[in-house]
DNA sequence: CTGTTAGCGCATTCAG
DNA sequence: CTGAATGCGCTAACAG
């Protein structure tokens, strides 16, 4: 079963020690630049590393600096365009700064997400990204007693933990109302799920923008999606089903517009021609729909990155001053004035 | 600047040992199930444990025990729905694992790839999982000496590291077919970066489908894109520009059959009325185009499943035995009998 | 400028 | 069944 010759025991500072012939603490001065060397020791040192290909074991320096030179990153959905787009921002924040993320999921349970984060803990991560958190702002203060964390999707602001929020009612708002602008008033609204904040402020904008424009609720055209593909569908599906009457649609996120925008393909409804549709996220694919999507621009990417630099501040304890910007309307080609 | 009142300092098996009035060796015990333990102190000790919500030091705990229960997996763009549904499978394969996963990304660029890997190997990961890498062969079993390696993309099978490789050509291969089946003769190919070594494979499949059906091959029916949405739509203007006539397209992979139907849909081509488009991957959104599009569906979740499940018995010495399903054509509605 | 000493938190001999 | 002692690989005083 076990092969034994793995071959190349990596080597450790002791074995560049003893090649270079100096003392340990003189290596790890080389690689910390902890203090001045002598040029030919330094350059013996050098030599040693580079034959054997040293490299410090981490989990050594991490035991004893107390600082694992990584980071956790939760998210909900591993392999959601809404998550990776943020992750990419993660990584371009971490880069060159010496840093690792392990990423795990919390499949958006609560519970999971708890037992995540627990796990992170334990290996001793230097700092939490949390995006799109279900936990509770109690737990994540508690959480941050341990360890700094940064958050999306909630307004706090400690010495250890601070959160981002973007104003989802205000975007859900500029989408209904360049809707109306363009002279709908049967606005359909695919919601997205009910026990979803963000989900729940987007409704609440589309109701303030009808609100304002002296336009009546009308619930049988909001249809409960779950900001899948499939609900989207489903949801308009419904609609149609029970006869309802409409010019426009907006879809509480861009995945739930595509299954909108399917629906209306099969039923032979022309996008904008017959139909408006209006997204939410701009997801990286949404200019590349059929036609390019008009959405609510969403800064996914800058989310990742700036929460990223938030929470390395937080870590060296120096101040942070985040600024994340705004939604924004992106008019695309999904929608146009009423006939 | 710097707070000193982060609360609750971490409580070590040494304080659950004072605790409970017994010695630390009695609580590692406990914890890993190494010997008996009087049902009186094992009792204490959870108490203890539970009381301090204590967790054990990863970090120590690797480096006494030469496993830091982490795997690194490397990826080229961390933002592309091609790795994330991979990315979902090792997720997968992980769950209840007790093994978290560092992903790193190469971003296609060797060097970058080798860099990372040797960045996770100083962290000490029992193993990498390499999805479509940049870097040779003989660097990946360079590297396999120090911890095992699944890789993806290429056939290698040593005591430390084994590859998976899809038949790119037989897909292409499978794809062409289908279009010719469907009478189609004047076929353009959009093409993936001529340094990818699957996207020459898909060329290769182009060529022996036409030849087989004695169908001349014309160079001018080929452009090279890089598998992004923008190169499919530039190559598909350049097709026309130069006044190309086809019945059918076939792109090297979804992304870029992406900016083809854009491109289509630009010039008021319909798809499949006017042109019929074939894509490869299968990714999540192919489903949900408009219209869905017809690909060659490669099993991207069951190849970062599988890759784990291999990499994990790699790391416990055990025989691996695994079996990735094929490549299949997936007809959706992209394509149709040219008239 | 440099070597010696002492742990970081934990698992594992080795005695009892 | 259980405690004392030792060391994983590295850094940080502490003396020179």
């Amino acid at each position: 079963m076990n092969d034994t010759h793995h071959a190349a025991p990596p080597s450790t500072l002791l074995d560049v020690a003893r090649q270079a012939g100096v003392s340990p603490s003189t290596v790890s001065r080389i690689l910390n630049g902890t203090a001045r060397v002598s040029d030919d020791k330094r350059d013996a040192v050098l030599a040693a590393i580079a034959h054997m290909k040293f490299a410090p074991n981490q989990m050594a320096q991490g035991l004893k600096k107390g600082r694992s030179m990584t980071i956790g990153i939760v998210v909900q959905d591993i392999s959601s365009p809404f998550f990776d787009e943020s992750l990419r921002g993660v990584d371009d924040g971490l880069k060159g700064t010496g840093y690792a993320s392990v990423i795990v999921s919390g499949h958006w349970n609560a519970q999971e997400e708890e037992d995540r984060i627990r796990l992170l803990l334990a290996r001793k991560v230097d700092g939490i990204i949390l995006l799109s958190g279900r936990i509770s702002d109690q737990s994540v203060l508690d959480f941050s007693q341990q360890r700094p964390i940064v958050s999306t999707g909630r307004q706090i602001a400690t010495h250890n933990a601070i959160g981002f929020k973007m104003d989802n009612e205000y975007g859900a708002y500029l989408a209904v109302r360049h809707l109306i602008e363009l002279g709908h008033r049967r606005i359909a609204f695919v919601a997205g799920p009910s026990n979803n904040s963000d989900a729940a402020e987007r409704l609440t904008g589309y109701e303030k923008a009808l609100r304002e424009a002296d336009i009546a609720l009308d619930p049988k055209l909001m249809a409960e999606g779950d900001f899948h593909e499939a609900s989207g569908m489903l949801a308009m599906n419904h609609l149609f089903d029970t006869q309802q009457q409409f010019t426009a649609v907006f879809a509480a996120n861009d995945l739930s517009a595509y299954g909108v925008r399917l629906c209306l393909y099969r039923k032979g409804i022309r996008v904008p021609d017959d139909i408006s549709l209006v997204g939410f996220d701009d997801l990286p694919g949404s200019s590349y729909t059929t036609p390019p999507l008009t959405t609510i621009r969403q800064p996914l990417y800058d989310i990742g990155r700036i929460a990223t630099e938030a929470l390395l501040a937080l870590i060296n304890g120096e101040a942070v001053q985040a600024a994340i910007p705004p939604l924004e309307l992106v008019v695309r080609e999904t929608t146009r004035r009423v006939r």
